[in-house]
RNA sequence: CGGAAUGUCGCCUAGUGGCUAUGGCGCUUGCUUUGGGAGCAAGAUAUCGGAGGUUCGAGUCCUCUCAUUCCGACCA
């Protein structure tokens, strides 16, 4: 590709919106530009980038037996009131009416039409295993777009998704995934971590997320460096201390003003561990089959030295959302904000007990009544509920596996595979029948990588003061060959004479100062560059530089100058290709 | 969806009620230059996001609206 005909520009100041060096770089070369919130162009350099990464996943995507199909954006609703998201998801999913008033969807993601289509092609256990996947637009209609492509509401994702005769066969599709990701994320030269992970609105029940760790990351993740031990903060488990004692006997004293914790410790003279903390939230439930919502009102008990993890909380009470509940809601049912407790309103509210407060005794609790607590309060003695891990991982706390010392960091999640088991077959009635004879749900697992967000975290990655440097598997192109000479011809004759040879080269051939192409080769930043000047074309040579190292510079020969890239470009590729991450899921 | 901020040429930016709206980058033309974002000269490009209002006079003040960004809620 010659420079003087590229369609894109780059950009000498950064565009106020670049709040990261990745996405400042994106748009400064030209890979990307806005055109709204969350809504992004690829220009030739950002689409070619895409189209290698998106090749690294067919590459392994085929390598597991899947087959590539492209299921339509625009969705008939009619599959989703099936499942009920149609109901669930809330306006983060667009719909409208098509010409004759039928309700649609634009597709956020796609476990609805992959089932239609496994209802339809698999009748039988003689077709499964099976594995489709596509690379296809999805819209999320995301309430906060953020920090350019890493948190956009249109965006390419690869999706996958399994169908097997039993869990077995599923845990098997799982496990080739759980492999294939590690080696897509370190072909595209991105290092993540895989977490244990909620799995929120796709409802299965295993589920894993890769994440780059990063501080633009919006997730937090919790490791343990001994043991290995890495989930998402929304469902990571610690290990709790218990303050087991004798149960001694219920008894209220006075406590005027005192509406936190740290006002009844004080007041007290105890640890905040001898306190049990209500928190008071509500519950929204939506009928899959209907549609119509429930509000019910939550009293989540745990130890005062805890937080609750709505996350957990949620999923607990398998409620579609959760919020805190107002004032009024908890007057409502009898409770004294400030003094309030899960103590005599089991039957006006849901009661969730974390086992922090389950497994401890004579904690000190709200009297639900104005300026009154009670002391030596106890599960099962004074009040009942559905005892839960509910509380919200920090950092320092007691790794759960090993004792050892939790710690807190930031990732972009840029892949997850889930189990969704027989949640989509059962509801869509995709069944088979097996070889008993017997009709039983397909057993599925989706999967899905984000390519734009790949993109993103690579140029967030691989970046530094001048520009970007990306890998050479998702480089644009290979070589970036600048010609300093007045004499165009002998630029021209190298530029052919490296196509001809296959590799893939951006040429500058504008009339631009030397330094101004100099500082758009750093901008851009392909691997390999080539500079041909009048001085080392005296001495019958040219200058290569890896973007990586610009400090050091190596002089070729023009006679073996083609030659010897190709094999700069093969050694660049086989450091990749050397450094594939092959780990196996242990289940 | 709550809170805040910002909209002036393709990008960055000046502007604090008063003449024909700054400057830089980029763009066009010519000459010079050609190893780190060149020099000289001449040009073009802005209904100051939109609508309404206050005022003798509005880019500037007010109201509404649209858009974008940030913080939070949310998020595969």
């Amino acid at each position: 590709m010659r420079m003087s005909k590229m369609f894109s520009q780059t950009l000498r100041e950064a565009p106020s919106a670049a709040d990261c060096k990745g996405y400042e770089f994106l748009l400064r070369a030209g890979f990307i530009r806005q055109m709204g919130a969350g809504i992004f162009s690829l220009l030739p350099l950002g689409y070619k980038s895409t189209a290698k990464i998106e090749g690294i996943i067919r590459e392994e995507m085929d390598s597991l037996d899947g087959q590539e199909i492209l299921m339509p954006l625009v969705n008939p609703a009619d599959i989703w009131k099936e499942t009920g998201r149609y109901y669930s998801i809330d306006k983060e999913m667009s719909r409208f009416n098509d010409r004759r008033g039928s309700d649609m969807v634009l597709a956020m993601t796609h476990e609805e039409d992959a089932t239609s289509l496994g209802r339809t092609e698999i009748n039988s256990y003689k077709k499964l295993p099976q594995l489709i996947y596509q690379i296809q637009t999805k819209w999320r209609d995301d309430a906060r777009p953020r920090a350019g492509l890493i948190r956009v509401r249109e965006f390419t994702m690869k999706d996958s998704y399994s169908f097997d005769r039993d869990q077995a066969g599923l845990d098997e599709q799982y496990k080739k995934h759980y492999a294939s990701y590690f080696r897509i994320f370190s072909k595209a030269g991105l290092p993540v971590i895989v977490v244990g992970a909620d799995s929120g609105m796709m409802g299965g029940k295993v589920s894993h997320e890769y994440m780059y760790l990063s501080p633009i990351g919006e997730d937090t993740i919790m490791t343990c460096e001994h043991c290995g031990y890495t989930a998402n903060k929304q469902v990571a488990k610690f290990q709790k201390k218990y303050y087991k004692e004798e149960a001694k006997v219920i008894e209220k004293i006075a406590t005027p003003d005192c509406k936190t914790i740290v006002d009844l410790c004080n007041l007290l003279n105890i640890e905040t561990h001898q306190c049990a903390k209500a928190v008071f939230m509500m519950a929204t439930f939506i009928n899959d089959k209907s549609g119509e919502e429930e509000e019910k009102l939550v009293v989540a008990q745990i130890r005062g030295d805890l937080d609750i993890e709505e996350n957990k909380l949620q999923n607990i009470l398998k409620a579609n959302s959760i919020r805190p509940a107002h004032e009024e809601e908890i007057r409502a049912a009898g409770i004294v904000p400030g003094f309030g407790s899960a103590i005599g309103c089991s039957d006006k509210a849901i009661i969730i007990v974390d086992d922090s407060v389950a497994k401890s005794n004579n904690l000190v609790a709200g009297a639900n009544e104005e300026g009154y607590h009670l002391l030596n309060t106890n599960f099962k003695v004074d009040y009942t509920g559905k005892v839960a891990d509910i509380a919200s991982a920090k950092n320092g706390y007691t790794c759960s596996v090993c004792n050892h010392e939790l710690k807190v960091s930031k990732g972009v999640e840029v892949g997850n595979i889930f189990q969704l088991g027989t949640r989509y077959s059962e509801a869509m009635n995709c069944y088979f029948t097996d070889i008993d004879g017997k009709s039983k749900p397909v057993v599925m697992g989706s999967y899905g990588i984000g390519v734009g967000r790949l993109l993103a975290t690579l140029a967030e990655e691989y970046n530094d003061e001048r520009g970007l440097s990306l890998p050479i598997s998702v480089a644009p192109y290979q070589v970036h060959f600048l010609s300093l000479m007045k004499d165009k011809e002998i630029g021209e004759k190298i530029y052919t004479d490296l196509m001809a040879a296959g590799i893939e080269v951006l040429y500058d051939d504008r009339k631009e100062s030397a330094g101004v192409k100099f500082a758009d080769a750093d901008l851009i930043g392909l691997p390999i560059r080539i500079t041909l000047g009048n001085k080392s074309y005296i001495e019958g040579s040219a200058e290569v530089k890896l973007r990586s190292n610009l400090d050091e510079t190596f002089n070729y020969s023009l006679d073996t100058l083609v030659d010897d890239v190709k094999k700069e470009v093969k050694k660049l590729q086989d450091e990749i290709t050397n450094n594939i991450v092959h780990k196996e899921l242990e289940i």
